[in-house]
DNA sequence: GCCCAGGTGGGTA
DNA sequence: TACCCACATGGG
């Protein structure tokens, strides 16, 4: 699996190349993109992170003081508006309740403890609990999201319901833990995930991993032509 | 018009 | 535990 893994991440940064997920953004930048990700595309996310920064609002303080019905009307592109205003608010009051507003306390805590803190808190499941982990506090821990499940399903390493836990344990037990290489990683899965493995009309010809998927090889030689056609 | 997008929480059996 | 559903906008 070692090999596996590591060959995967080979092919698909040779393919995308460095994807510079969050580099200069600030840490509540981040965090506030990870929970109006949710079940959304970012083309809709970076709408409602424009009017959050011209109103000045990607500041944890103001963000706290604000009214839940203003940040629903700014990030009302990214969808779930009045949910994701909740889950805004939620956050704010947790880190100004247990961690004085900062940023810099809260990612003091080691990774499990982080982790458990942030599950706690309304709005936060797994996918962003890790996300905030590994993006924002840049702690080594693996994000499991749709494509990457969709992605390992159909490499034929995974079962199509294998739980959340189950895929993190895969990866951070046959990779070494490298916050810069969980970072890209990641990345790289998303990227091939909205290019290529596709749901609908997976392009199977041109993914960079058609060679080593079963899915794309169908159960002999022949590539891609069965894939395409199903989803 | 239909399907889909970097999920999560709540309700029911 | 295992489903089912609500939540909502914008792009292909």
């Amino acid at each position: 699996m070692e090999q596996q893994l590591t060959d995967i991440y080979a092919r698909l940064y040779a393919r995308f190349g460095a994807q510079h997920w969050w580099p200069g953004d600030g840490a509540f930048e981040v965090i506030v993109g990870a929970i109006l990700t949710q079940n959304t595309a970012w083309t809709n996310v970076e709408k409602a992170m424009t009017n959050l920064k011209r109103a000045r609002l990607l500041h944890p303080a103001r963000m706290h003081r604000a009214p839940a019905a203003r940040l629903a009307r700014l990030i009302r592109p990214s969808g779930y508006f009045n949910l994701k205003a909740k889950k805004l608010k939620a956050f704010t009051r947790y880190l100004f309740a247990a961690h004085r507003g900062s940023l810099a306390r809260l990612f003091r805590l080691d990774a499990a403890t982080l982790r458990a803190e942030l599950l706690a808190v309304y709005g936060i499941g797994p996918e962003t609990a890790d996300s905030i982990i590994l993006y924002a506090a840049r702690q080594p821990i693996f994000v499991i999201d749709a494509y990457t499940r969709r992605i390992m399903a159909r490499l034929g390493l995974t079962r199509d319901d294998a739980s959340y836990d189950e895929l993190q344990q895969l990866f951070m037990g046959h990779l070494p833990r490298e916050e810069p290489l969980f970072n890209e990683y990641h990345a790289l899965l998303v990227a091939l995930g909205k290019n290529y493995c596709t749901k609908r009309a997976p392009r199977c010809a041109a993914c960079p991993l058609v060679e080593v998927c079963a899915t794309g090889r169908g159960n002999g030689t022949r590539i891609a032509s069965r894939a395409d056609e199903r989803g």
